[in-house]
RNA sequence: CGGGGCGUAGCGCAGUCUGGUAGCGCGUCUGGUUUGGGACCAGAAGGUCCCGGGUUCAAAUCCCGGCGCCCCGACCA
């Protein structure tokens, strides 16, 4: 019997097991340079997903999307005080802009050309705050002009010294949010406008729940006056750092000369914040639901929402049963949903739901001689349970079935999180521990004791 | 930067202790039979054994020196 690679289960190896998930799922690969990950059609599918129902949001509460450089001159860097000492560390460096042959071979073949050396090195952004605020002081002179309420899809590179599939890349896939107000209300206003934003995102759509809080002095984002972050609760019972949102003050408009006139005259600061989520989210949606079969992805960001899989012994039976499956698949694409009909010989059905299961597909219909017959198709979910489903009205049947695996997995993630939490206390895990406040948002995220932090943004 | 594990066919590994023709499983290709939970038979292709030195008649194996990857720490918005 031949047997596909096994996925180390989840309590034998927690670290192991989310590395298999990954790589039987074809979400992602390692890349020829350490810490950075290639992001296969299967991952970057759910990236995609995300980044629909997310911009949708952001489009919808009154933001614009632009496009700043990927290249940042290193003096802006140093503008903030904090800022720069936050990022000092994990800046790559462009440095020279042409090689040359040195006449070996091999490996050593071709160095920088020290005629080439830039007069000023330009970092690989790490995030946009400099440069993006020193396009804001060019375009606001007057109150008239804020908010100013701007999001860009974009890659970042961060040298983190140690990585983990979406979790933490050297360069990393993120949106990241900035606007300028005219005073801190106002920003703050923003600032938490965006935190519910997330909480309802990561809710909605990643049926993940999590606790939105302040940041501590210590996590508090390099160069904000205050940092909000919603985190979700993982099967290792660690908390991950899912998105921030911060209120920066004034501190950026201070160093980039950020400043408007007011109404009666005056000339004042602007105020900004800034915020984001990464692809680490699709590593918090693997961590969430998943289990020893492979990945479990919730319908709404499921590149493959229905996989069909016809059964047939004869050549007769392989064409009638085909027919009523393309008829099926139709339906399921008419009715919007994404659906692939597996319709490849050579493998037997047990071996596809196999490959589909460690894909995440929420729902599998199979489709054999007798189910033709008898007009319906088997409803199997990939989190349990197989029952026929007529194939009237089949597309309807579908969507109401991954609507109730959505909310499904929401409510196990929630009992999770429930049944982890300690005494009022919302939640503590091993990587986080927080404390109500009675000034929402709920919670205050500290490290606890030499407890894993993942921050990212 | 510390600790641990590992580097041999596309993937997973055995072989290393005790030097002697490069192996196994999966996958791939060809042909045939199959298909309601990971099919079977026959044949085939596929290798700088991480790299560089050294010892030896002979090195995947022994010695010296590098490099790389994964995991755990430290670090991290």
């Amino acid at each position: 019997m031949a047997q596909a690679e096994k996925i180390t289960p989840r309590a034998k190896d927690f670290s192991e097991w989310y590395n298999d998930v990954i790589m039987q799922a074809e979400l992602a690969d390692y890349s020829p340079v350490r810490g950075c990950m290639v992001i296969r059609p299967n991952g970057y599918r759910i990236w995609e997903l995300m980044q629909r129902a997310l911009d949708d949001m952001f489009k919808a509460a009154g933001h614009q999307n632009a496009y700043f450089p990927l290249f940042i001159p290193m003096s802006f860097l140093a503008k903030e005080a904090e800022h720069v000492e936050g990022f000092a560390k994990e800046v790559a460096l462009v440095t020279h802009t042409r090689l040359r042959a040195t006449g070996k071979t091999g490996a050593g073949a071709v160095e920088p050309d020290p005629a080439s050396a830039l007069e000023e090195p330009l970092v690989v952004r790490p995030t946009s705050e400099t440069i993006i605020y020193a396009m804001f002081a060019k375009w606001i002179q007057s109150y008239r002009d804020l908010p100013l309420l701007l999001n860009q899809w974009c890659n970042v590179v961060r040298w983190e010294l140690r990585t983990r599939l979406f979790l933490r890349t050297t360069e990393f896939l993120w949106q990241e949010g900035h606007t300028a107000h005219a005073d801190t209300e106002d920003a703050e206003r923003e600032a938490r406008l965006i935190l519910g934003i997330y909480r309802r995102f990561a809710e909605e759509w990643l049926a993940m729940p999590v606790l939105t809080g302040v940041k501590t002095e210590s996590e508090k984002f390099a160069g904000a006056l205050r940092t909000y972050a919603i985190e979700g609760l993982m099967q290792d019972r660690k908390a991950l750092q899912a998105g921030t949102s911060h209120h920066l003050g004034q501190n950026f408009a201070r160093a980039f000369n950020v400043q408007y006139q007011t109404a009666t005259g005056g000339l004042e600061y602007v105020w900004n914040t800034s915020w984001g989520v990464s692809t680490r989210l699709v590593g918090g949606l693997i961590m969430t639901h998943s289990d020893d079969n492979g990945l479990v992805c919730p319908p709404r960001l499921a590149p493959v929402q229905v996989v069909l899989v016809p059964i047939w012994k004869s050549d007769e039976e392989r064409a009638r049963v085909l027919e009523v499956a393309t008829r099926v698949e139709g339906e399921l694409k008419a009715a919007g949903l994404r659906v692939v009909l597996d319709a490849r010989d050579g493998l037997k059905p047990g071996a596809k739901y196999f490959e589909w299961e460690a894909r995440g597909v929420p729902l599998r219909f199979e489709i054999g001689p007798k189910d033709v017959a008898a007009e319906q198709a088997m409803a199997a979910r990939r989190t349990g349970g197989k029952t026929p489903v007529p194939l009237a009205g089949i597309a309807a049947s579908a969507a109401l079935a991954l609507e109730e695996i959505q909310a499904a997995l929401l409510a196990a993630a929630r009992q999770r999180r429930e049944a982890n939490s300690i005494r009022g206390s919302p939640e503590r895990s091993s990587s986080s521990s927080c404390r109500t406040r009675e000034d929402s948002p709920t919670a205050v995220f500290a490290a606890a004791g030499s407890a894993r932090r993942r921050s990212r943004t």
